[in-house]
DNA sequence: GTCTTTTTTTGACAAAGTCCAAAACGCCGC
DNA sequence: GCGGCGTTTTGGACTTTGTCAAAAAAAGAC
């Protein structure tokens, strides 16, 4: 991974304090809420605002540096791992997400078998269940 | 599909006009967010407060009567087609919300290659798209 | 260093949904 | 059919996640 100073630069993106404290957090902390990454941020340079939060959030997903996942009953999160096709597991219980490799090769869901003449540009998926923490919580 | 009174009968549910209405609204408007839902109520019977259009919406979902659905950037979406692994498609301009037989044939996307211990359920796929209105619309 | 443009901040606002107490209604036995 | 009990419905306040807009601050070009 290029970093994070570099990586504005290449996008024509004026460095700032908060956009690469932003990017660090996203970087360290993959699936983070925004909430979690403005507590990351302000540990590590001391205060942003809410907004700026989502300011960095919103510009750095529209250039497809970082990509955003929005699972159902969760505020949207965020992780640097970008154009390689991967998925999703998330626990219903805690939100605990992780990363899994596309279960049929490449950018292959793609083809819906009806697609209602839909232009399709992604099939997004999304395991659900449960972790291994909250299974044994539940089951102990 | 069985008619609506005796699906709550068979649900141990009160029978209410506003249950009535709800479940028909569902069947009619596959889909379709709680907002449009209470309009669709309300014409049908008059008034209906949003928190019982929610009630309602909520107990169903949770009976599996009906089937909760929450795309990116949208209000949820609920329809009564239930139990059949089918998936959405979604247009991302207008979203317009399409059924998709699944691709891979019956509740087969839940093999996900690496589970990381977890304990999935369900295998959630959208297809993200632009609907041919929205085509015609961009590209005149 | 100064100037212009872009960011950041602050505070109000919006959408979607939940919580809670009071009023209304459906269901069951008579 | 009628009454009482327990569940539903209602109305209103509240929460969460995120956006809008204007003023203040900082970044980059000269």
């Amino acid at each position: 991974m290029t970093d994070p100073e570099t990586t504005l630069r290449q996008h024509d993106l004026p460095v700032t304090a908060q956009r690469l404290a932003v990017l660090r957090a996203v970087s360290h902390h993959p699936h983070a809420t925004a909430d979690d990454l403005a507590e990351s941020v302000r540990r590590e340079i001391g205060t942003i605002s809410r907004q700026s939060v989502y300011n960095v959030l919103n510009i750095l997903t529209d250039r497809g540096i970082i990509r955003r996942i929005q699972p159902a009953d969760s505020p949207a999160r965020y992780e640097d791992r970008v154009g390689d096709n991967h998925h999703h597991l998330v626990c219903r219980s805690c939100g605990k997400t992780e990363d899994v490799n596309c279960a049929v090769g490449e950018a292959p869901c793609l083809h819906a078998h009806d697609h209602h003449g839909f232009r399709i540009d992604e099939a997004e998926v999304i395991y659900w269940g449960t972790c291994p923490a909250c299974q044994r919580r539940r089951a102990p």
